[in-house]
DNA sequence: CGATGCCAGTGACGCCCGTCACAGACCGGG
DNA sequence: CCCGGTCTGTGACGGGCGTCACTGGCATCG
């Protein structure tokens, strides 16, 4: 049942049952098969999407086919509430990177509720907040860290995002490439180092922490 | 008055002369002079800040003492939301680039207000959306751009800013070169290129742009 | 179970850009 | 109108990291 999943996304965690049976209502199904693309930059938008299983990423991509990740989103996140909000196009391509069901919720709908429900515009401003400490904090390492660093931060963040030392989503160099803004060779070496050091150990695509400290201060500065 | 001032901030634009009234007798007003801490990264937060006079910037500090500028604002604008939103601590440093008044709104008046007004709500979230589009756009461009192509970026946003081909706010190279992530000697370089080309001139620090296709072509890919 | 992709590891090479070091221009204030 | 401090222009140099080119592992699937 649908109503008992949106029960579990933070976004709605607020609403009491017979509001969650509203929703559910308004709420359409679609797949995604891995790969695919969910939603194209500067399309104009009016939907949010809601991930019911699979695993999506939000993109850039510029001109030669080089690409950023901006983020990653799993079971119970979201995507697409910007252009619902502000009526600007889409700002990133949204891609499918396992096969994928999201919840489509159209965006009259989902105004109404918002404007209904203080608790629910408190939720997405709570959220927009997050991402937006995140988006800065990302800034800040582009900028000021170099890779190893960048690496370094990410790992930790996705620890305990995990809740613990193992990451337990397996992931590629390249993908971790794409999200710090570096070449796939770079991060095998650092990998590669970080491991010699002893500071991770890395088994089937999964990492885990062993020495947090030594990461956390590689974070701080680069060299 | 600081009503009808209050009058002229997006934030507050939808709010009736009553309500303006009331929001006034909340506020205080604090001044500081040019280079002063207005807030440190890490402390609690309970207070928004609006800009009355002046200009401050937000800024990310390394150990090492190297900066990157997060934003810049100016007469009109806000900042401090974060952390009432969220009770998170403050995500970085203000520090005021200009002598500058600011108003000071605590949290709960804050959070008493938006909760009464949706209309203030939807304002918010229309801001975090507009910062959160900015920051995506300035991580894709310190990805996917080198130098040159994130400072014609920058004169382009800055110039529509202004609302015209010339930006009118002075600007040192130092402070461009902290707003794109760069050396002050790099930046230099590249924006006597773009004079040579004829792209643009500068006079007393003020930047005309002459040929905004050239810059948004540049601005598009590397090299 | 061989074949076919994806993924990781590693060397070589070159370039962008950060850093250091000055020289000269500009600029606001007394 | 001159003077001290900030801002800009430029050369030299070196390093981090992107790019190219292969090799070898390992996993999934007819």
């Amino acid at each position: 049942m649908t109503a008992s999943f949106l029960a579990t996304v933070p976004l709605f965690k607020s609403l009491d049952a017979t509001e969650l049976t509203k929703f559910g209502e308004l709420v359409r199904e679609k797949s995604y098969p891995k790969g695919s693309v969910i939603l194209f930059e500067d399309d104009p938008g009016d939907s949010l999407f809601v991930v019911r299983s699979g695993r999506v990423k939000v993109v850039l991509v510029a001109e030669d086919g080089r690409e950023v990740i901006l983020g990653i989103l799993g079971v119970g996140e979201h995507v697409g509430e910007l252009s619902l909000i502000d009526d600007q196009p889409r700002s990133a391509h949204v891609i499918a990177m396992e096969d994928t069901t999201l919840l489509v919720l159209r965006r009259d709908d989902f105004r109404r509720r918002v404007e209904a429900s203080p608790a629910v515009a408190w939720s997405l401003l709570t959220e927009l907040s997050r991402r937006l400490r995140r988006a800065d904090g990302k800034i800040g390492a582009l900028v000021l860290l170099d890779v190893p660093g960048r690496i370094a931060r990410l790992l930790l963040d996705s620890a305990d995002e995990s809740g613990g030392p193992l990451i337990d989503k397996p992931i590629t160099h390249q993908t971790i490439a794409h999200v710090i803004g570096a070449s796939r060779e770079t991060v095998s070496r650092a990998m590669r180092g970080f491991q010699d050091a002893g500071w991770i150990t890395v088994e089937r695509r999964r990492i885990r922490i062993m020495n947090p400290s030594a990461l956390t201060q590689r974070a701080q500065q680069r060299g």
